[in-house]
DNA sequence: ATGAAAGCGCTAACAG
DNA sequence: CTGTTAGCGCTTTCAT
């Protein structure tokens, strides 16, 4: 075979015009039986495939949303991702994935390559809450829909946890456990989710009377070795906090691979309830008490708030859906 | 602003031709440089993007490549594909990521989008070995590695861990402690992975005189639920076995789950290696003895050669590329 | 039921 | 250094 087969190639084997082939490829119909038989022949004997990209020239829209997360590697995304992807399935949507590795220039990056693709709309969970570089898609006139991200600057689409009241439930229910001297792990505070769960940890040390300890505030990256560091620095302290929060899934870990270190004894020297549910919860003894979100609903909503915008021809409304995080109380949280 | 802008919206703007555009979007030189000023600030102000499908049309590539998985959220592949696209960055080039949820349906319809699409080349894992849709892909002259499978029908490049001899491994390594009666939790067998780690686990078996008790050889399906009933099938057993190799990371988890609910102590009453290293592997007690695989290394492999192949201009030879797992030793394997 | 022809936005050869 | 022009492969009127 000399070059890829055109639509000119089936419309010469077949011996109609490029018009009719399109019509056959397209199943508009109004082609008779015989010639339709004529040119599915031709298209399967040169193997045939039409070029996504002229037929993007001409109708201006590609049926393809763009995803894009800021670490692949935490378990959380690819949850959600796969709840995006399923959704979009189900409509005809294809779904194109990337991760921008917490880099903000990445990001940017990604961003100009899908408006440069004619993306039909984006689903995104930027690395930070600086959203500038999303103007362009909304200038653009772009559908977006943020997963777990506030974007205050921009008109769109919001689905995320009550972040907030997830931190707050899971203190509470240390404190009503008799703990006092509560720490909090938090991820990087530019971003919603870390400064609304430490907001959470806050109302919930405020409202049960105890003074917030600055010394209980360690900063953490979302990252495992964050958890980690972190958990040393509370355990390294002349006063020992007598509980700790996680504030997600991958600090988590890193923080009970520091206690299992140091052999500070989870639920007996130190009580500890983490964001988000993980594999390890259920194996290691204690059993862990995690704040649990739905992940792939949120994926699935996310999609489908975003097709609703792909769909309207006017401007909707910003949109924000707040799921309810559960606390699902387990064994690492002893009486104090 | 009425439509998106384009080339010639920028070349009226800036007073030139949309040739001297397009000399200045590709950086090709060439252009004075007030001009080039005056059109980089019609670019600016006009918010022009280039489109990819009208330069896709022209150069007949897309400096992209697709991405296959099965199962995006095993937590194997995020890795994989993070390896990859952290390559691809580097090299230029973009990359989609694609999970086919196991199915082989979804797959083809994926591979067919990518060639529409025009991706430059494809890393794929496929669900199964069945590589008949891999097929229009080679037709297509476009170039294909297979990441984790071997695709005997296609001339395609390979990068895998060598699973018999991770599998191997494992087993002689229970079986030096003592063990005899040594089970298997099999994945789905018409997989490269599930077959060759069966292959594995049968040698060293025979190498050692041990008869391979077909009870023994549990069939899973690389998931989780599949490692948790295998676990109670070897478990109802009269005579259980005291030792279990499990075939992947989902089903050693399930495996664990398993056993605690059945109160079967794990590294007392039954002995375990589990294929691929996990989270949990270090936080549990006893920690888990593991065939470890280098994934990230495998991703980065993986573009390695893809690129090697689309630069290429000449048919390259099929290549296989075969990495060493490692055992880790911990305390899941108590001497018999 | 089918065909002819006009672009979609861009790159690259050629001309000046 | 810059402009003109011919397509790339497809969809879509408008004719027939």
């Amino acid at each position: 075979m000399e070059h890829k087969p055109n639509i000119h190639d089936v419309a010469k084997l077949a011996n109609v015009s490029i018009a009719t082939v399109s019509r056959v490829i397209n199943g508009q119909g109004g082609v008779r039986p015989k010639t339709e038989e004529r040119i599915l022949l031709a298209i399967n004997e040169l193997g045939y495939i039409r070029s996504a990209a002229a037929r993007t020239m001409k109708k201006k829209e590609t049926k393809t949303v763009g995803v894009i997360v800021p670490d692949i590697k935490n378990p959380f995304f690819p949850i959600v991702m796969a709840g995006i992807e399923q959704k979009a399935r189900e409509k005809g949507y294809f779904t194109i994935l990337s991760s921008t590795d917490e880099s903000m220039a990445v990001e940017e990056n990604i961003m100009r390559n899908f408006i440069e693709r004619g993306v039909d709309g984006v689903i995104v969970t930027t690395a930070n809450e600086n959203s500038d570089h999303l103007k362009l898609l909304e200038t653009q006139g772009i559908p977006i829909v943020a997963v777990d991200r506030v974007l205050n600057k921009l008109s769109v689409d919001t689905v995320l946890v009550d972040n907030e009241q997830g931190a707050f439930d899971a203190v509470s229910h240390l404190i009503k456990l008799g703990h006092e001297r509560i720490a909090i792990i938090c991820g990087p505070l530019d971003t919603t989710p870390a400064s609304r769960r430490l907001m959470g940890f806050k109302r919930a040390m405020n409202e049960n009377g105890l003074a917030v300890n600055s010394r209980f505030i360690v900063q953490g990256n979302f990252q495992e070795d964050g958890g980690y560091q972190a958990a040393r620095k509370l355990f390294s302290q002349k006063e020992r906090p007598t509980a700790i929060f996680s504030s997600n899934n991958l600090m988590s870990l890193g923080c009970l691979k520091a206690m299992q270190d140091l052999n500070w004894k989870l639920g007996q020297e130190v009580a500890f309830v983490g964001f988000d549910d993980i594999d390890i919860a259920t194996l290691i003894e204690p059993r862990l008490t995690v704040v649990s979100r739905p992940m792939d609903h949120l994926g699935e909503l996310a999609f489908q708030m975003l097709h609703e915008r792909m769909l309207a021809k006017e401007h909707l409304p910003k949109r924000e859906f707040i799921l309810s995080p559960e606390l699902i109380i387990r064994d690492s949280c002893s009486r104090m």
